[in-house]
DNA sequence: TTGTAGGCGTTATCAA
DNA sequence: TTGATAACGCCTACAA
């Protein structure tokens, strides 16, 4: 049987309002009596119900997340990120995040939202992998739920957003390969529907042009942000009579796999070969070479967001609305080796 | 202003009671009624408040689980399929799962683990990574609340289970790597205080022997679990004037750093050089060569798990409360070659 | 500075 | 078969 504030009061001799006060700071109890209440509360192991405080608050002090698992085996570290971001950032409140799981655009999916939203299960919601078209955003509008995503889209509805500019990082990244000497620079991007593909392509060719460099379409091929995308995709390419002296990729994951098919054919990453790639994991995993990518991470991106969205559900207002960061270049070893001009 | 049962009950004209019966599904409300309930209920978009629910009933349902994020950014893909596992399997009740992350061993880990008991913010709770003396056993077995785990350990506590048992399974790859053909077999394991730790190397120790081959200790050396871990270890190894043919490796992660580090030195892996993993981690991240683990995955291991628990928390008694599973062999092409005896 | 009392939205007990 | 009513544990306006 748990411990409530009736026992806590009893034991002390005390009104369970007085008790309720002096945990909860009000200035209206004397300094002693406070005292005496925190301590016996520790001592007891008292922790206020969570049910009964959501319920006479109207809060549910819980964010919800639902991870766009795919496959039963999703395993971009990009959500491990992600997910370890908004958890560290939301620890420092005691809001819960809650977790779950639903493939993107199905019956459960959308099952799931409503639940939330109709039983008050959370207070706010992060949303990911926005489409082009999501009742999601229209649904949680009008349902009056605060919520931010990771990039905006087309729908008429105005929301809260944080978002890397796809087109000014990767054109950042092409210049970047062009000063050190770089002139075959290929592309490896993502699936064609996906909007940041969209960006991060116009990008690349953004940069070429700027240093008036002939678009090959030779050079450019088409993975699926995973390693093993990136691993096939750039065969290709290496493949080529003229092959390209600079890679660079629609996101880490792929550049790793580019990476890892470059060394096994006996070119070092870095000096024969240079490679880049988008988002910023920042993973002990990874392993030398370090990869050339841009700040700020995605894990720095999920705790700006999960901020974002504890401003706005606890403020109500929220000074900026919608962030489209332009990436910063962070050079490492992947790309430190000269062009063969 | 979300809608209540008194707002479908007037609607309908009915008492609450009513209501609360028919979509609980009850008896003893007329087949019509019923109808009628549901279908407003629908309509109207009622879902039962969950504090109110939870605060009635005694119970959150809800099941809690730690990250043990040791690093901002910890990215294991074990722990993306572990969460998956869970979720999907949690997925058919209307359980949440919340999430936390905090480092292991750490004051703000202890914190968390007392305000979920004690504000009764979920019924139970699923332990990953336990250490060989884990306070939290005692912690969740003395305030009673249901939990299950990923391993056993040896405080005095007996808690359900499910388990890979490290030592035969260790041993079986051991046995496979001589039956290719391999007398030098290396071990690269993980950190000293985990369980699994002791485990796999006492597995593969028992595997050498069964074949009557000297251990030699400079074939041994410690990693982290993880990638970059691996890849740093194996190097040692690598360096010797009597180098191994095979590396058998505590876990997946490590393994593929190991592979990582041999095709960089330009050695075959499957051929000159075989390895092996362990924690049946099904990743399409993975590059080939296909990696030798063993079954059942995570995946399927946190499924089973979260069913255990629930059945727990349900029945209150469950048959099989500690699962010690002999792991398969999944024999692939990283290991495929033959030994230069 | 402290205590009394009402109600948040359910579910469960009991009576009609 | 249905309805009135009492909790569940907490917070807070109001009274003392």
């Amino acid at each position: 049987m748990p411990i409530t504030i009736h026992d806590v009061a009893k034991q002390l001799k005390l009104s369970i309002t007085t008790v309720s006060r002096a945990l909860d700071g009000y200035d209206d109890v004397s300094e002693e009596t406070r005292q005496r209440v925190i301590q016996a509360a520790r001592e007891m192991g008292y922790a206020p119900s969570r049910a009964a405080r959501q319920l006479r608050r109207q809060q549910a002090e819980a964010i919800g997340y639902i991870l766009p698992a795919s496959t039963p085996r999703f395993t971009d570290p990009y959500f491990s990120q992600f997910i370890a971001g908004l958890g560290d950032e939301i620890a420092g409140s005691n809001y819960d995040l809650v977790i779950s799981t639903a493939p993107p655009g199905d019956a459960a999916e959308e099952m799931l939202y409503r639940r939330w939203v109709h039983s008050r299960r959370v207070d706010g919601i992060v949303l990911a992998r926005i489409r082009k078209q999501d009742w999601r955003v229209r649904f949680l509008s009008e349902a009056g739920l605060p919520f931010v995503a990771t990039a905006h889209n087309h729908d008429p509805v105005d929301f809260p957003y944080i978002e890397l500019n796809g087109q000014s990082g990767m054109s950042a990244i092409v210049q970047h390969l062009i000063h050190q000497g770089h002139r075959k620079i290929a592309y490896i991007g993502a699936q064609e529907d996906l909007i940041l593909e969209a960006e991060r392509f116009a990008g690349y060719r953004m940069g070429l042009e700027a240093a008036r460099i002939v678009f090959r379409d030779d050079l450019v091929a088409a993975g699926d942000m995973t390693r093993r995308g990136g691993y096939h995709a750039v065969q290709t390419l290496l493949d080529l009579v003229d092959p390209p002296t600079a890679i660079a990729c629609v996101n880490d994951l792929t550049a790793e796999g580019v990476m890892r098919a470059a060394s096994e054919r006996g070119l070092r990453v870095g000096q024969d070969v240079a490679v880049t790639g988008f988002d910023g994991i920042d993973d002990p995993e990874v392993i030398e070479p370090a990869l050339t990518s841009c700040t700020p991470s995605v894990y720095e991106i999920a705790r700006r967001l999960m901020d974002m969205l504890m401003k706005q559900i606890k403020g109500g207002f929220i000074q900026e609305t919608s962030i489209l960061l332009t990436p910063e270049l962070n050079v490492r070893e992947s790309s430190a080796g000269k062009g063969s001009g």
